[in-house]
RNA sequence: GUGUCCGUAGCUCAGCUGGAUAGAGCAACGGCCUUCUAAGCCGUGGGUCGGGGGUUCGAAUCCCUUCGGGCACACCA
């Protein structure tokens, strides 16, 4: 289907043309008065000069040709030269009517699908998840759900943390506290896969604990770089032990994220591009792209155009070893390989974005992608708290995820309880659902590059626009379709109706406003523009709500034509939230 | 210092490829439940869009400047 405002674009478009103007000048837009009309086109004041004519007659002479239509069933032009148009409720009708028979209502995206990888998570194998987490998840897995909406192939990788110092660390730690652990017996031949495990809860201690030691002792710090790089030079023992790590993190790490509706096709990491380095560095040299500075092999980047001054491309330190760029250039070769993606995203923290536009200008450099792959950085700002400043628990340390998650549940369930009566279970249900989509909607609706105040009241307020506000709405319409399927009736292919009032009007403008929504979210990588509009809706059907009748509606063609609408409405707001990344209970 | 982002109602934020009277929510105040979930709806008050200049018929939006704040700036990730 084509967009709405697209569709009225053409109609004023040939207007135009008709009377004798350049079609361009038809482009039609949601009105910004409307108490004054529903669309707007203001092309005759931009043609004013082009013609050397006063704007308010080519207005008139436009809206001429536009009263001729049956599209509009008003076409205004007002001074200095707007063309006011309200839409024929018949016109309307028939589209969102179309709307409801076809596929993705009808969304199809002005651009053509790729292959896509996108990056998110930013997980650290054997460190728990902290709130600083909770963007990347949120904005990533949303991302990859608008973009395979809009029928690209999306590869969600978690890109974890699981090869650097921070393993070395660990194993430190862990070999100070079980020396006799068989990983650490150098003569051992034998197999591993009887040997005991790591617990979540151990790493969680030892990590924090080897760091902060590593950080005052220097022999032990050296003792750890030694780990690290026995671990990544094969050692059977510890590598045995790191997988058994790796095991425990990521069963850990899907739990976690499991619980924000999170998910990743690839679990790779670092260490799965330990091979490739070699390769790449070699590839990079021999190119003629890398040379040593400062004892450093380093890619330059600069270009003439720059009005800033950027770094060259570190590609091994001055002692040989690799850093984060040799991983995540290592991973784009790895990637182009196994997939040859038209796009890479980053779903990163928008601190790094000079160092990622390094890492992306080297990719390119030294071709390792092709010069039409598109190489996206979406940084996103950090959440704060309620002082402004980074949030923190209220000791001062750094708040895991998970305590998070637990908090924003219970704080629901507290609000559950006090609403209806509902049985304990059910309570603690819904309030798990409704939780999540307070942590997802209070972050989401946030453009992402901003950075935003986490209010944990605000965010599970059930008025407002919120997460659990939207649900409500969706459960209101559930339970008006619940009942009417209960009376046995069926209205499952029944067509809109002529809206027979404003509030009804309004609810399908809003509606109709799907597919050009959907294509900017897709466009732009922008999950809010999916939560302003849902908010728009939900308001539009609650204040519709309010004014009709449905259930006890006499006329049963009617009653048919509103449970349509209904069944729209629901339709389009639970796919919003999926793409958002959350759902929404039968009841609250 | 260089670069970059931000500054809109008491608070949290939309709007920013220029259009008519700058919008929401929260908070405050006042209405609406024997009727499909009142977790809703309706209404009232609240603004020199940080300041100054410019471009334009028209600027929160574009340009310049200035003040205030955040962030980044090769061997961390």
């Amino acid at each position: 289907m084509k967009k709405l405002l697209d569709l009225l674009t053409i109609k004023a478009g040939e207007a135009f043309e008709k009377a004798g103007y350049d079609a361009q000048l038809g482009k039609v837009t949601v009105s910004n008065r409307p108490d004054l009309c529903e669309y707007q086109c203001n092309g005759a004041m931009a043609g004013a000069k082009q013609y050397h004519k006063a704007p308010i007659m080519i207005a008139n002479e436009v809206a001429e040709e536009l009263r001729k239509l049956s599209v509009f069933s008003e076409v205004d032009a007002v001074a200095p030269g707007f063309l006011n148009l309200k839409l024929s409720e018949e016109y309307l009708a028939d589209y969102v009517s179309e709307m409801k028979e076809s596929e993705k209502f009808g969304f199809v995206p002005s651009f053509g699908s790729e292959k896509v990888v996108i990056d998110y998570g930013g997980a650290n194998v054997a460190k728990a998840l902290h709130v600083g987490h909770i963007r990347s998840a949120n904005i990533g897995e949303s991302v990859k759900r608008i973009l395979r909406f809009a029928g690209d192939e999306v590869i969600g990788d978690a890109h974890l943390g699981d090869w650097g110092l921070q393993m070395g660390l660990v194993i430190c730690g862990i070999k100070e506290r079980k020396p006799d652990l068989v990983y650490f017996d150098e003569n051992y031949t034998g197999d591993y896969s009887d040997a005991p495990s790591v617990s979540i809860k151990e790493l969680e201690e030892i990590y924090p604990e080897s760091s902060a030691r590593s950080k005052e002792d220097p022999e032990y710090k050296a003792k750890a770089m030694d780990a690290t790089k026995r671990l990544q030079d094969g050692e059977r023992g510890y590598r045995a032990l790191w997988k058994k790590m790796m095991d425990t993190s990521i069963s850990d790490l899907k739990k976690n994220y499991g619980s924000l509706n999170v998910d990743f096709d690839l679990w790779n990491g670092e260490s799965s591009v330990h091979d490739l380095i070699p390769e790449m560095v070699d590839y990079m040299k021999k190119g003629g792209w890398a040379h040593i500075s400062e004892g450093a092999l380093v890619v330059d980047v600069a270009e003439e155009t720059d009005t800033k001054t950027i770094p060259p491309c570190m590609i091994l330190k001055s002692d040989g070893a690799s850093l984060y760029n040799t991983t995540d250039l290592a991973t784009i070769m790895q990637r182009v390989r196994d997939f040859d993606p038209d796009r890479i995203v980053y779903i990163v923290d928008k601190r790094q974005e000079l160092y990622f536009e390094q890492v992306f200008r080297c990719a390119r450099k030294t071709e390792l992608v092709k010069p039409e792959t598109k190489l996206n950085f979406i940084g996103f700002g950090t959440m704060n708290g309620a002082d402004g400043k980074p949030f923190k628990t209220r000791d001062g340390g750094v708040m895991r995820l998970e305590s998070l998650i637990e908090e924003t549940k219970s704080e629901m369930l507290k609000k559950i309880k006090e609403g209806r009566p509902v049985s304990d279970e059910e309570a603690a249900q819904i309030a798990d659902i409704v939780a999540i989509s307070a942590l997802k909607y209070g972050d989401l609706s946030n453009q992402a590059s901003k950075d935003y105040v986490f209010d944990i009241d605000r965010f599970t307020s059930f008025e407002g626009d919120t997460g659990p506000y939207i649900l409500y709405t969706i459960v209101r319409i559930k339970s008006i379709l619940a009942k009417y399927a209960e009376s046995g009736k069926n209205a499952a292919d029944a067509k809109i109706g002529p809206a027979k009032n404003e509030f009804e009007k309004a609810l399908c403008m809003e509606i109709a406003q799907f597919g050009q929504v959907m294509d900017s979210a897709a466009s732009e990588l922008a999950p809010h523009k999916i939560c302003g509009y849902i908010y728009d809706v939900a308001n539009a059907f609650n204040k519709f709500y309010h004014e009709t009748q449905i259930l006890s509606e006499a006329d049963e063609a009617r009653r048919e034509n509103l449970i349509a609408l209904l069944v729209l409405t629901r339709d389009i707001l639970s796919t919003c939230i999926d793409l958002l990344g959350f759902e929404a209970p039968e009841r609250m």
